[in-house]
This record gives structure tokens, sequence and C-alpha cells, in this order.
DNA sequence: CACTCGTGGGT
DNA sequence: TACCCAAGAGT
């Protein structure tokens, strides 16, 4: 591992801060310091690239422009919001500690990373970036990029997937953040991990920090940073159930307990959960028909006959699971009410108007493909 | 600490 | 294709 004296730490601050001077991005969160821009576009941030984020960020800013309008946002204003970014726990988050703001803070915000970490959402990553950024406290943000940069810059070897790394880093950095600007060199180590020391392709030749980097010299770029790897996403098989009546489709809300959380999809049903694990026999699709049918019966006394839909199954991957999702169709000729059943008839018109995940997107429009095709 | 939680983009 | 990766935090 490399060691800087004091004097190279001088040269690479100001190399560096040089270089984000001329070079660092115009982004809509960085037109001032106001501690809600910089929190509402860190949360957003968090495992999702500055691309993505940035259309989300103005219409969020435009809905919701200050503490207290989030606090008293609706529920299903913040979700639709926050619809297709993912994490969408951030967004509860995000309201809640705007409640803490309102109420327990009386709208003053803390000021420090250790009393920002007290905000539900605001971890250490985000609590070193919010304080550096809006209230120049001299403390490093470390999160992916500053993990990669400075694993090859000083040829750090500790694993970045292990959670007690951190504190390597955070010991390591926490003398050579610039005392003067911590919050623009916090945010140029993001540019440069964002650029010239990406972790696919990098271009260390071309870096405003070459003279730096460790990992050039000796040419193990792509050697760090260090990170063990995370096993592969388990297959979890679904039927996805497309129920129709004169009142229109029939959809459910997640509940809190639940991935995706608050939002809406047709009935998803997991088919490890229609037949009994001792089941002997191999489910067939006649078979889990049947099962279903015979329970949506007995469970909700609703008598609903389910023909397969044709074509392939929609398919979603999450960090930790693949949804596979094998759609049935079902026909209701009066709009029959839903006394037992946890769902509503959603009128077509009406379904835009829902916070959905991107996994009834598609169902959505392989069943549009489907009703095209009949016609 | 190990696990969970979304989505889009790249190779 | 099937991975890996991206401004992490909560449990």
């Amino acid at each position: 591992m490399e060691k800087w004296s004091p004097a190279t730490i001088r040269e690479f601050r100001r190399t560096l801060l040089a270089w984000y001077d001329q070079e660092g991005r115009d982004l809509p969160w960085r037109h001032d310091h106001d501690p809600y821009h910089v929190w509402v576009s860190e949360i957003m941030l968090q495992q999702t690239q500055v691309q993505t984020v940035i259309p989300y960020y103005q219409c969020f800013m435009a809905a919701f422009p200050t503490v207290t309008a989030l606090a008293n946002a609706a529920e299903a204003d913040l979700l639709k919001a926050w619809q297709g970014l993912g994490y969408y726990s951030r967004a509860r988050n995000l309201q809640r500690a705007a409640r803490q703001l309102v109420t327990d803070y009386h709208g003053q915000w803390p000021t420090t990373a250790a009393t920002l970490q007290d905000l539900v959402g605001v971890g250490p990553y985000t609590a070193c970036a919010i304080a550096s950024i809006a209230f120049n406290e001299v403390v490093p943000a470390i999160d992916g990029n500053a993990f990669r940069v400075f694993a090859r810059l000083l040829l750090i070897d500790a694993d970045v997937a292990q959670p007690k790394t951190r504190q390597v880093f955070f010991d390591i950095l926490q003398p050579i953040v610039d005392s003067q600007r911590p919050g623009d060199f916090n945010q140029a180590v993001m540019d440069l991990g964002s650029s010239y020391m990406t972790a696919k392709t990098p271009d260390p030749a071309h870096s405003p920090v070459r003279a730096f980097d460790a990992s050039y010299r000796t040419d193990q770029v792509l050697a760090y940073p260090v990170k063990t790897k995370k096993p592969r996403p388990k297959l979890v098989p679904y039927y996805g159930l497309l129920v129709t009546s004169p009142a229109g489709d029939l959809l459910v809300q997640r509940s809190a307990q639940q991935m995706l959380a608050g939002y809406w999809t047709y009935p998803l049903i997991p088919k490890a959960d229609l037949l009994p694990a001792e089941a002997t026999t191999t489910p067939t699709l006649a078979a889990d028909i049947a099962a279903l049918e015979a329970r949506w019966q007995r469970d909700y006394q609703l008598s609903v006959r389910f023909t397969p839909l044709g074509g392939r199954t929609v398919s979603q991957t999450y960090t930790h699971q693949r949804w596979q999702v094998s759609l049935l169709q079902a026909k209701l000729p009066t709009a029959t009410p839903l006394t037992y059943f946890p769902g509503q008839w959603v009128a077509t018109t009406q379904v835009a108007d829902l916070p959905v995940p991107k996994v009834q997107e598609k169902m959505m429009r392989r069943w549009a493909q489907a009703r095209a095709a009949v016609q």
C-alpha cells in the first residue's frame, strides 16, 4: 500500500480541485448548497446512476420544493414520483425524515455527519456527503467511487465488500480531504470515479491524477478495488393473474411488509404457495389452475376460470431474486363485488394513475399485446 | 455480519 | 446470455 507525504497530499488536492473547477459536471443539485437539495439528491443517487437520477430529481423538486412540502405530501404522490427509481424504501424514509426535521428539529438541520445519521435513511456515506457539501465539515464521503478511486491510487487491498473496510478507508482519507473545500473534494472524487476511473473501462492514462495512481504505474488498475462476489439471484416462479370484469382490471396494493411495498400489481401468486410442500406429484399447469380456482372459491367466494395466456413469461431480476411470471387470464361477466378479496377493480383509464413497479408495466404490456392479437 | 431491497446500462 | 456495476441503508 502507498503512503503519501504531506507534500504529496497537498499536491493531490491542488490537482484534483483544479480539474474539478474546470471539468466538474454541472448537475441540477449543484446549483447551490441547500441541505434539502443535497439530501434529496444523495438519497436518489444511492446505488443509482447520475443519468437516471436527473429527471427524477427535477420532477421531485417541482412536486416537493421544501422539507415541509415533502412532510405533508400524500403517500400516493410520493410513490408515483419515485416510480421506476427503485429501492422504494428510500422514498418512504425520505418522508419520515422530513417529518423528523419538521417536528423534532423544528426545521433546523443537524449540521454534522454524526448527527445527520439520526435521520432515517441517512447512513455513514450520505451523512458525510451532506455534512461536507452543505455544511463544510471536513470528512470523507466514502461510496463506491471513493473505494474504487483510492483503492487504485493507494493500492489498498482491503475487500470493499466487507463492512469493516469502510473504517479502513475513512482513516486513510480523513487526512487527505481538503480542509478548505471538503464538499468539492468529495464531489471531485465522484466525478473522477465516473469518468477516468470507472470500474470496467477506465482511462487512467488521461486521468488528471495519473501521477498519483499507483495502480496505473504498476499496470494493475483493473485489479482494484478488491471485492468479493455476491451470489446470483434465485429463481422464483409466479403466476400473474389478469382478471377483468366490466368494472375494470383487478389490482392489489402490496403490503408494507413486502418488496415493492405500497405499489400496485396484478395479483401475483408464488407457485410454491399453491401446492403443499409434501405433495409428491410434480405440479402441472392444470393442477395449479385447479388449486388456484378452488382457493379463490373457498377464500374469496369468487368463481373464476383461469386460462393460460400464450407467449413467453414475464421476467424481472432483482438483487436477490429473479421473478419468472406465467400469466393466467380470467374474465368475469359481471362487476362482481370483492367482498373478501384484498384488491380493487381499477378502470383501464385509471391504472396509469397508480404507482406501479416495473414488473407490472411488463405484465400490462404483455397483456395488451395478447388482446391486440385477438382483435 | 449477512441478508434484503429495484432498476438501467454496459460488456 | 448472464453477468457486473452504479453517489448505500435498514434489519
